[in-house]
This record gives C-alpha cells, structure tokens and sequence, in this order.
DNA sequence: GTCAATAAGTTGTCTTTACATATTTACGTC
DNA sequence: GACGTAAATATGTAAAGACAACTTATTGAC
C-alpha cells in the first residue's frame, strides 16, 4: 500500500553494471524490511528520473528482482513487493552445502575410491563406452556422530583428480567446481524402499527401515554428463526441501 | 559447429510480440532437429537485420531461450545451441497433471470433503486463525487399478468452491487454476517413513511399507497461502523427478 | 443513482544509436 | 619458431524516444 521515496547511490565507474546495482540495493532495501510486503514502488519512469538512468535500465533492474519473485508487476497497475517466503527455487547443491549452511559439523568418510569398469547401467547413465574406466566412490557423511547418508558416485575420469583426503575435506560439487566444472543442470529423482540388510549395519538402521533415495545426474554447461551418483539417505533424519516457483 | 542461415516470417499485426515469435519459432526449430546441439547461430546484428528487427528486439528472443536453458552465450564467441536434454526446470504441477502427461489414466476417490476447524499445525501452515474454519479434503488416487497415493488438502474457504463431483472429475490444482488462483510458488519437503495400520490398509500395502512422504505449502501470486497439502505415496510405484538448473 | 464513455496513469514492446568488454585470430617482431 | 600486440568479431550495457495496451478513476449523460 505505502510508497517509498527510493534513494540509491550509484557508482558509474564500477565494473558491476547499473543495473544490477539498482537491484542489488532494491534488494538489500526488501531484506532489510525497509520496503515491506506490499510496498508499491513509484512508477518507472520516476524511478529512472531520480536515479539519473534511463528507463530501459531502470526496468531491466526491476525485471531481475520480478524473475527472482521478489516483485510483481501489474500492467497499467505497479510495481509491488511481494510477501516475504523463501524466494529461491531449486538449487544445484550437495548435501555437504545443505548441512554446512544448517550450521551442522558434516563429516565424511571415505569407505572406496577406485577407478574401475561399470556397470551397463553405470555406463549408460554417464554416457560412457562400457569398456570406459570410471572412478566409483562410496562414502559415508554423517552428522555429528550419527550416520546420515550414504552416497555412491560415479564420474568420468577426465574432469577432476579425485584423492581420499580431498573428498574427507571437502564436498565432491566443490572439488568438481574446483576444477573448473561448471555444474549447469542435474535430473534427480527422489523415492523410498526399504534398508538392505548391509545398508542397515552401514546406517545404524534396522533392515527394512524406510530410506530415502536419490539418484541424480549432473550436467555441465555444454551437456556433458559429470556425474551420476545414486544415494540412500535415513529418512528418519533427513528430507529434501524444494522452493519450486511457476 | 555448422551455421545455419536462419529464416522466419514475423507478423507484425499479431498481438503475440515480436522478441516472442522469434522465440517460439526458434525453439521449434531446435526442437524439430533443424539446428541439432552445438549449432553455431549467426551473430546478433546480423539476425536481427535478416528479420528486420532491432538487435535489442532479437536479443531478447534468444535471452529468453538461454533463460529456459536450450541457448548458451558467450561473449566474445557467439550463440549456441546446447545438447538436448530435459531442459524444463521443475514445474508447480500435481499428480494428476504428472499422470495425465504420463497417458496413465487417474481416477480420484473423495473419501472425505469438510469444512471445519483446522488444527494447530495446519492453520500455522495456511496462516489463518485458530477459530478460521478451512476446507479439509483427503483423497485416494490410483493409477489404473492400484492404490497410489492418499492426499490430504487443506484450503482457505474464499478461494475455491469445492464440491465432490468436481474434485472426482479433475485435479485440485485445475480447479483452483479455473477459480482464477495463480500458483507461484510452493516449498515442498519429501520425505519417508514407514505405513500406518490405516495408511496400510487404504493403499494395499503392509504396515510398515516404505511410503514418500510431501508436505506442500502453495502461494499465488500476491504471496498468499493457497494450499497445504500432506500427501502419502507408495513408494513401490512412484518417484519424484525433478530437474534442477543452477 | 447508474451506467457508459473518457481521461490519466502505468507497464509492455520496439527502434535507433553508441560504446564497453571478452575472445579469438592474424600479424609482425624478435 | 615463439611471443606479444593489434585487429576483427561477438556479446554486454546503456540511452532516449515513441507508441501500444491494460487499469483505474473521473466525468458526463440519462
């Protein structure tokens, strides 16, 4: 309802474009709660007047922060501010990523890394020769002292030197983006069945328990497949959460 | 690696926009195995004055299908077309929807319609008062023959008119579509967990079955809760795919 | 008082022009 | 032949202006 007299300073000399600093200050403003849920911000036109830009860039500005879902434009009506949720949809992230950002101490364990001959299903799903070697890796990621999860994955070998220490250290998505991988698009889905006996002894489980399952294969920017991993996670400890936006 | 010297007819009377023709016949051109992965396109001015439009006009066609993931830019270098994949980001859709894309044919049973008090966490979820009565739907889908799913719905009473015949007939999220509910956005969480003597029983399986689990809030577009939903899968017949983009 | 036409205000689309910046290629120098 | 520099080529950013289309509020007629 209310209207708010925007103010932003800009920095023509930067190298980050004007309009991303518009949005990023419109944005900064919005979080802040400077500019509540339902703000209407001044017309176009007037924003781009008072901020000495044209209003091409002043709604290139608003369209970045209206794709994000942090605005809605209404023709012939305004610009307003959304109510406040959780604005972002789905990210590309690991369950390393997911349980840092919880503030959580993960911790993995490196139960094999080898590089060997897979499977046909292995080989179809990287799109690989099946006479192509590729590095398996079975890990064990806990949180705190209570197993979580337990992954296996399986890559090409010619995008990322894999060693034991690097991947006790660190996620397998950083190691990748690390080498210069650009993690573009994954298909991932999600089901449930019931522990094996083994998997039950690994996760402290009993057999039978029900488990979370996730099978993903990641792609880079160019469609190269570079990675497919197929994961059990203890359902009475772990679930997906996913913004999706439409 | 090829080029291919690209041809469109734009009608300029249309009220579908220039940069949006553009777009749709570019797309299905892709899709048509016309320009197949890794075809080079020609350059922004040139295509832009081969259609006789302005570059910032043609620009924004091919930015809306690097948007949707089916052209890569790069400065520089030029356009290209990426190898073919799922290329949709995940949709707001619903099971029903899923089915029908599927050609499987789904058949709904109402097994409960009400109006009244919700519970804590339920109304926490749809944020209405303790004292706001609220419609409470459970339903039982199947795919063909067999039990799939039971779903739990929850919804505010001013946005939709429910009746069961309705409901049996098509999918909520249909409905609410048709009242002139835009869904934007949901935040999901899927997880698992073992049947139920109840749940067992309704969906054909034995107590202590795997089972997916959603929990789903749905907003509009102004940011308003449109839906909970608490939904049940066997997980013996159903998964969730989704494919992410970052 | 009610309804329809009109006007004002706002976002949507499109053009033309200019310059900036990243990448690759070609060339010349050493 | 190797290296650095310059040129060519492509996308990225920005400005200013014009008209179209949609909403809402106002005005006028009845």
């Amino acid at each position: 309802m209310t209207e708010t007299p925007l103010s932003i300073t800009l920095d023509r000399s930067s190298p980050v474009p004007l309009y991303f600093q518009v949005a990023q200050e419109l944005e900064r403003q919005i979080q802040d709660g400077a500019m509540p849920a339902g703000t209407r911000l001044e017309n176009e036109v007037v924003l781009a007047n008072r901020l000495g830009l044209s209003r091409p860039t002043m709604r290139r500005a608003i369209e970045y922060l209206v794709d994000r879902g942090l605005l809605v434009r209404k023709r012939g009506v305004g610009t307003q501010v959304v109510t406040p949720r959780v604005r972002r949809s789905v990210e590309l992230s690991s369950l390393y990523d997911d349980l840092v950002q919880a503030g959580q101490h993960p911790r993995t364990e490196v139960l094999r890394l080898a590089v060997e001959r897979p499977s046909d299903a292995v080989a179809a799903a990287l799109e690989v020769g099946a006479g192509t070697d590729v590095y398996v890796l079975e890990r064990l990621r806990y949180a705190g002292e209570e197993p979580l999860a337990l992954l296996h994955n399986y890559l090409p070998l010619d995008l990322v030197r894999l060693s034991e220490d690097a991947l006790t250290n660190d996620g397998l998505y950083n190691l990748m983006r690390a080498a210069g991988v650009t993690l573009k698009i994954a298909s991932q889905s999600i089901g449930a069945r019931g522990a094996t006996a083994a998997e039950a002894r690994i996760l402290g489980e009993h057999r039978g328990a029900p488990l979370l399952t996730m099978d993903r294969t990641a792609y880079d920017d160019v469609g190269r497949v570079v990675e497919f991993g197929a994961h059990v996670y203890r359902a009475s400890r772990y679930a997906f959460d996913l913004t999706l936006t439409g």
